[in-house]
DNA sequence: TATGGATAGATGCAGGATACATCTAAAAGA
DNA sequence: TCTTTTAGATGTATCCTGCATCTATCCATA
């Protein structure tokens, strides 16, 4: 049972949501997003975030619009308004080339969290089964 | 070049430490630990939380202490304090059954997240494979 | 024409987690 | 006696998230 009950995965589920409050890797991902698209804007990554996100919590558009600020203010992305193509104007971000460099660093980082985190896991799993091996060896 | 520049790993490796304000995984890697000793205290278990960190930023003794006391209040661990030992008094904790099952809950969840940031790395590396091809291909 | 929904960007505030400094205290060693 | 090691803990600033809320434009439709 979780520490807090997850309402999009459920109780049963051992989701990010439920494990308190983690990093979400937003910076990434829309770096990643960017990357891939060429160019892209807030409400538009919004819809794609998900299916790239790093967790299974959702990212919520308060934290992409501003990550996107973030991101513009430490110069690895540019924006310019776009009002040509009905409704509302759109910020259109796209990578500058530091924001490509950063993206590496990121996978770099995120590389070697990746390594860790399975050895995480084959160490808590093989402690269980171990403990399991001596429960069939009692029993 | 990355955002901040680690005091410890440099300027050129790209570190979690110089990502920013990063999860540290403080909880799940001292579950691990707990389960893994059996029984252990603070001080103790500071000296091996490098080796088993998540990622490359070290992980404070402040949030060590704070990580014990919050996994305590929510029934995960127990301790006793130890004044056998010589030295100063040591408050010795172990594993609860529900903070076996809450390690478990982390190795989900960690698990998950672990395949999700390979692929991540996957992507943004292929990405830029293909811009070297087409970099090959036009010199 | 008015009205609601979709699109688009953004802020405010509370709480969780980290970064860094600092503090207390007992025991061991020089 | 004085310093270092061992051991636990707190204070504050900052970063990030979670949730609510706000403004505004455009479009469909009643």
């Amino acid at each position: 049972m979780p520490q807090r009950v997850c309402r999009r995965h459920g109780k049963d589920y051992p989701c990010t949501c439920a494990m308190g409050n983690l990093y979400r890797f937003v910076e990434p991902v829309v770096l990643l997003l960017l990357k891939q698209k060429g160019h892209s804007y807030g409400y538009d990554l919004s819809g794609e975030l998900q299916a790239h996100a790093l967790t299974d919590a959702e990212i919520e558009r308060a934290a992409l619009y501003r990550t996107l600020r973030h991101l513009e203010a430490n110069g690895n992305v540019v924006s310019e308004w776009e009002t040509d193509k009905g409704g509302p104007a759109r910020r259109v971000y796209r990578l500058t080339a530091q924001g490509e460099r950063h993206l590496e660093e990121w996978a770099a980082v995120l590389d070697h969290v990746s390594k860790s985190m399975a050895r995480f896991v084959r160490q808590a799993r093989s402690s269980r089964r171990r403990r399991t091996v001596r429960a069939a060896a009692a029993g």
